[in-house]
RNA sequence: GCCGACUUAGCUCAGCUGGUAGAGCAACUGAUUUGUAAUCAGUAGGUCAUCGGUUCAAUUCCGAUAGUCGGCUCCA
């Protein structure tokens, strides 16, 4: 067992640490072939690894989590043992636990070792752990996976089991509620649910398809997208799909990339590679001419749709996928426009994202990297404390990733947060040291001199399938009113009133709002909640009173039955949200 | 790719220890003309993922393949 630092302090944190243990000790007592190697504290939980080759069976969680109660039962004291590198190393090799042996091994000389022990299980641990093993109250078993010893493919693969405690049943209680939230908000379900996306195994797995509403939200996010990008002094770009391996030979990406490249097809005896990223092209736009410094900066914008080869494995509905469109650009600028464009992209992308309903975020600057990297020291640091300043002009709290930059320059990454918590990485802001070199990019000072101009890539939702997948559980299906696939049904109550509800259907339409009418024989109960399970924002009904009175009755689908209106009534509150684009729950 | 689980009608799922399949919803047809989350009746729909093996007999047992799901790793 070992602990994550700075966890020492948290109730929560200690009892899963010993729910951990108690949990090694029962396996150990089940299965004792099985050997246990590691097992963290993870956000909201732990698990533990085990060398135990037949591997661990779903039935098995009921048992170790049965024997786990026994061994709480007893109340077994947890005993802490300081004891001295050597003589840990002599008792673990004697249990013929070459696993503790190697985590020993890599602690640092000066390392305070310790055991702690309860009942019959001793276990390597940096502590602290419960008094008792009583004080475990809450935990519960959830899943098995396989694991690689310390996360490296090359290396032994180990049966994983995850598991959470809380300090109380009531907590563990919420815990689980909210996993079954974040089902029923699974994009992949709701995507189904309301027709916008699937992905067909007869085409592939990875690549996606936009079903009629999908592609309806999808054409409002990117009109949305490019109009705000005109606003901001920037230009779109087209590129192809293909382009020739000499293309990817300068850009270097078959050197560093070719694993997530796909196999090269033949044209007329060239090679040619389908895109997995968009600069080359945007760099041959530049290349087409001599620029001077008095027409930079560029900032060019594409909706690019990019192939990655990703392992068969980590696909997961439009969150990982092997097609996808970035919604990419670069800024291509001088030394002296650097912190000036920097400072906008960031304040053009939180602008971006909260439009979008997203206004938590975490941010991470990523730096240097120790050994591989190119470009002078001097120009990361000026490029690091370009974005440093740009963070602390909007007064943005960040962490730092040290060293965790490209090779080819810093970093800013943003992570969203949805309705429940989770963070989502999309938005990403990188200095591009590589590439101007490689390709040789200059532009004429006014000094009559070439010059290497600055390149930003940055990518705002980052793909539009993942950004898609994340508001689909963000708003739970729910899409706030600018982004609904149909934002009105008209319902009709009976096929007298089929002549009216058509007027109204087409005078809504004539605003450009998406409306669509229900005039089936059903009765209203049916069509209203056919209307709220598709989340259709707006209903109208239809009958009797309104087309004697020529009015509509509203109905939301959060708010309820909003009684009585006029057409131009509603003509306002609609407009009025249509103009509000946030609008999350 | 690796470890594990799974794959039965469009969807959600039944189907005991082998004797070739069933429900609800959806679809279709008809009746009903309906007032804020499910009207009634009928019809149709499956090479039980695919291929192979064991067996008198396989949805059921075994193997291979494909796909999906949970992880590992990586990232938009």
């Amino acid at each position: 067992m070992v602990c994550r630092p700075g966890f020492e302090d948290n109730p929560t944190e200690i009892v899963r640490h010993s729910a951990a243990h108690i949990m090694a000790s029962a396996v150990v007592r089940l299965f004792p072939n099985a050997k246990p190697t590691i097992g963290p504290v993870i956000e909201d939980g732990f698990f533990y690894d085990f060398d135990y080759p037949p591997g661990f069976t779903e039935n098995d969680l009921q048992k170790i989590e049965d024997e786990m109660r026994k061994i709480i039962k007893s109340n077994a004291p947890f005993e802490r043992i300081p004891i001295s590198r050597e003589e840990a190393i002599r008792f673990f090799e004697e249990r013929g636990d070459a696993y503790k042996v190697e985590i020993i091994n890599d602690l640092p000389a000066d390392a305070a070792l310790t055991l702690y022990k309860h009942g019959d299980f001793t276990d390597l641990c940096r502590g602290p752990h419960v008094g008792y093993t009583k004080k475990v109250k809450a935990f519960k078993l959830l899943s098995i996976a396989g694991a690689y010893w310390r996360g490296d493919e090359t290396k032994a693969q180990l049966q994983r089991i995850y598991g959470t405690a809380f300090l109380t049943r009531e907590e563990l209680d919420a815990h689980l509620v909210k996993i079954e939230e974040a089902k029923k908000r699974d994009h992949r379900r709701i995507g189904k649910d309301l027709e916008l996306f699937s992905i067909n195994e007869n085409i592939g797995g990875g690549l996606v398809l936009w079903h009629p509403k999908g592609a309806r939200i999808r054409h409002i996010i990117e009109s949305f997208w490019k109009d705000e990008h005109f606003k901001a002094g920037y230009d779109l770009l087209y590129s192809p799909h293909i382009g020739r391996a000499d293309l990817w030979e300068t850009s270097g990406h078959l050197g560093f990339y070719s694993e997530n490249m796909y196999s090269p097809m033949d044209i007329d005896e060239l090679k040619y590679y389908i895109k997995p990223m968009n600069c080359p092209f945007h760099i041959m736009v530049y290349k087409d001419k001599l620029h001077s410094y008095r027409d930079l900066p560029y900032r060019w914008a594409e909706l690019g749709t990019v192939y990655r080869y990703e392992r068969s494995g980590v696909l997961h509905g439009l969150m990982r996928v092997r097609g996808f469109t970035q919604d990419d650009a670069h800024i291509i600028c001088t030394k002296d426009q650097m912190q000036d464009e920097v400072l906008r992209t960031i304040r053009f992308c939180l602008y971006i994202l909260r439009a979008f309903g997203f206004d938590h975020y975490e941010i991470y600057l990523a730096t240097k990297p120790k050994d591989k990297y190119v470009g002078d020291v001097e120009l990361w640091q000026r490029s690091e404390e370009a974005l440093r300043r740009a963070l602390d002009a909007e007064s943005l709290s960040y962490q730092v990733d040290e060293g965790g930059g490209a090779f080819y320059g810093p970093k800013i990454d943003i992570k969203i947060e949805d309705a429940i918590g989770r963070k989502w990485q999309c938005s990403t802001i990188q200095f591009d040291f590589n590439l101007p070199e490689r390709f040789d990019m200059t532009y004429v000072g006014a000094d009559g001199q070439r010059h290497r101009p600055y390149m930003v890539h940055r990518a705002l939702l980052g793909s539009l399938e993942r950004f898609f997948g994340v508001m689909i559980e963000h708003y739970a299906g729910h899409f706030p009113f600018w982004l609904s696939p149909v934002q009105i049904k008209v319902l009709t109550i009976a096929d007298d009133f089929i002549d009216y509800a058509g007027r109204v259907t087409e005078k809504l339409k004539q605003k450009n709002f998406r409306v669509e009418c229900d005039s089936r024989g059903e009765k209203l109960g049916y069509k209203i909640r056919e209307a709220q399970l598709q989340k259709v924002p707006y209903m109208i009904v239809i009958g009797e009173k309104e087309n004697t009175e020529g009015t509509l009755s509203v109905r939301h689908s959060k708010k309820g039955d909003l009684g009585s209106l006029t057409l131009d009534g509603f003509l306002e509150i609609l407009i009025k949200e249509q103009h509000s684009l946030q609008d999350a729950d």
